[in-house]
DNA sequence: GTCTATACCTTGATAGAC
DNA sequence: GTCTATCAAGGTATAGAC
């Protein structure tokens, strides 16, 4: 195995990070992943310490969802409904930075803004806009910004009820509620 | 300090589980912090290890939250505004437990178990009940349980949203967040 | 019940041979 | 660029004096 050690590296890291979290994943792990021996300190011929690790692989990621479209235009046929799906998709996009940025919650103020940016901000931006381009409900009209925080809200909860407490709210498929969201949204 | 050492040692944990996680949290700390002197293992005359204190904690806690019904009550006023500004107190109420619950996923699926059952389940089947004695509008009328599962998703992305991603959606204050989400519940 | 002292292990990190 | 060897630091846990 020989030039690619710091992609190898930073694949492993990646997963291990997501898994249990960067403070629990000890270096020799991340070697060990990577097809290295552990113990024996070949990562520092490719990252300073773990700290520069874990910068490097939520900046890639960070990259990745900022330029890959491929989640937010599957699904979408024009309704509110296919929309909302596709924002699920761009939300398990999404998966891998918002795992770490649970494990490092507190520790990394600067990645919860981040994130906080690319998702939740621009979520309600975007959910304003969709709003606003149906033929919206009375409840809507009256408080738009509300009404896209409830959308983005749903839709976050409803992802990490899925991801973090065991199953999605009543056993609800990604279908039935994203439609169920939308109609609520526009069929006042 | 005499007989409550124990108690001490569990209210310090709490605090020390919460913000920083079981597993970045020293028993050195957690002796400091209930006023033991650190390092020198008075702890263990307490607790057999770790583990069986981060059990007694969060055993504490779900009982205290499964019986205390200052939460549940406060702010009802008859309206479904003011009963979801209710479940928001009891969302805070679960605070320690779900903060704990996310330091220890995939350590402690029975953990997430629990508190699905306690917060989720719990919460749909409370919000089916709290819709039907409205008047429901269509949309909700279809597919009940979708729709309680919608608000509960809600709830808890607007709850998770403010304590780990910094920030309420858009600024969206609890009383016009919980107005909008009921006027789109009842006023279809 | 708390303290002193200590043994052991895991992890982070470096020096230097190959 | 990887391996051998090695350390220092931090954390768990125990024995035994007080």
């Amino acid at each position: 195995m020989g030039r690619d050690t710091r992609e190898r590296i930073m694949a492993a890291a990646l997963t291990l990070f997501v898994e249990r979290g960067p403070g629990a994943t000890p270096i020799t792990a991340v070697e060990e992943a990577a097809g290295l021996l552990p113990g024996n300190g070949s990562f520092y011929r490719h990252f300073a310490n773990k700290a520069a690790l874990l910068d490097a692989v939520v900046d890639r990621e960070l990259a990745r969802a900022r330029k890959d479209p491929s989640a937010q235009v599957s699904h979408v046929d024009g309704t509110l409904a296919g929309q909302l799906l596709a924002d699920l998709d761009f939300l398990n996009d999404l998966r891998s930075l918002i795992a770490i940025l649970l494990w490092e919650r507190g520790r990394a103020p600067e990645l919860a803004d981040r994130i906080q940016r690319l998702m939740v901000d621009r979520g309600v931006e975007l959910g304003v806009a969709d709003l606003l381009a149906e033929t919206p409900c009375p409840t809507v009209r009256e408080d738009v910004t509300a009404a896209a925080a409830v959308m983005m809200s749903a839709m976050i909860g409803y992802f990490l009820s899925r991801e973090y407490f065991g199953a999605p709210p009543a056993g609800v498929t990604p279908e039935r509620f994203t439609t169920t969201l939308a109609g609520l949204l526009t069929r006042q």
